[in-house]
DNA sequence: CGTGGATGTTGACACCAGCCACTTCAGCCG
DNA sequence: CGGCTGAAGTGGCTGGTGTCAACATCCACG
């Protein structure tokens, strides 16, 4: 039972501290992801990381990759309609609530300049998502035929706007607001649909 | 005239402090922002800063108050008009763009979930300042009067919207989508101006 | 079998935040 | 004027971090 017990090597490391990486942000947020930690959550000593990463940045970077894919698959996975850009900022934030630990990296101050493929990768991909998702929502709000660029212009705005509830919500920066006046994901959604107007 | 060569005490060193964290987040972005490096910066010893605040975290819940502040006053200083929303949200990033020693720590996971009075002010003075300068514009492009938490609601997301603007800009996150395409603030502040439609 | 290269480990260095005890000095009280 | 006191700054220490270099282990292929 125990021939799990203490291997020298992992076998599976690489994925191991990635999901360590994640479930520690989520227990102790952004400012607690030390490499060490999460070798250690792994059982692994503080350099192991070192032979799948070339530095904590890139284990950060791997992470908000995937994290964006995540969120692009949710977004896939709601039912677009005409209602639809409603729901991709509900679907956006509501993501990055649910999963503190994806937020607190996605966007973490350590990844602020940071050039990976795989991430640059990732994030036109979720732009792809929210460009899919989101496409007939416009479409069905405005009256003339959009050029390309104007949608992507569009889709940009979106996910501008619900990137800035959920910075805003964070940050507790409307903390003086009671709740009900709080933009929501929903009301923002809505409010984006009439860009087009 | 090296009586100011090296006193033994500094004689201004809270707002020193305060003065060379700012400009050492300029330099180094807000990973870089060590309290001995900004001690340093100051001339004075590690621990110095330790009698005026009792952690990093108060000093740059400082910083962060007055560079909230500062927008305050970039929002007063631009006049008011009907097309004040769009210039307010253009004022909002440009400041943050012109001020990334402030922009760093503002919304920098370090801060996140401190909880100081003064910055909580400053952070509902912030709001007011939106408030009272988009106020008019709002009120121009809506038939009927607003209840006072309609206004509310359309502020909190006018900032919102300049807030996704910067965040998603910091982390480069629509790097592959030429300039034209990408959301300018002046592109989200009239896009706001229609959320009463 | 044996060995090479990938994977983990140990040790070390420079840096950091925060605590403590110590020193310096300015201003006040007599 | 001279001594005291408390605020301001210093240096030493602990526990922690990212990263490099040298070493140990072990699997897979010859």
């Amino acid at each position: 039972m125990d021939a799990s017990e203490k291997p020298y090597h992992h076998g599976n490391l690489r994925t191991a501290l990635i999901e360590e990486a994640v479930k520690l942000a989520e227990r102790v947020g952004s400012q607690g992801i030390s490499l060490r930690a999460v070798a250690r959550a792994a059982g692994v000593s503080p350099n192991a990381p070192y032979r799948h990463f070339p530095n904590k940045r890139a284990l950060l970077a791997e992470v908000a990759a995937i994290g964006m894919a995540e969120i692009a698959v949710a977004l896939n996975e709601v039912s677009a309609g005409a209602e639809s850009l409603p729901t991709a900022t509900e679907t956006y934030t509501s993501f990055l609530v649910r999963r503190p630990g994806y937020a607190a990296i996605l966007f973490s101050d350590e990844l602020a300049g940071v050039e990976s493929p795989a991430l640059n990768q990732a994030r036109a991909d979720l732009f792809g998502a929210w460009l899919r998702h989101v496409e007939p929502s416009i479409a069905a709000t405005v009256a003339s035929p959009m050029a390309a660029s104007e949608k992507i212009v569009a889709v940009a705005r979106a996910w501008s706007a619900a990137q800035g509830i959920y910075t805003l919500r964070r940050s507790d920066s409307l903390h003086f607001l009671p709740d009900t006046v709080r933009p929501s994901p929903r009301q923002i959604g809505s409010f984006a649909t009439r860009l087009q107007a």
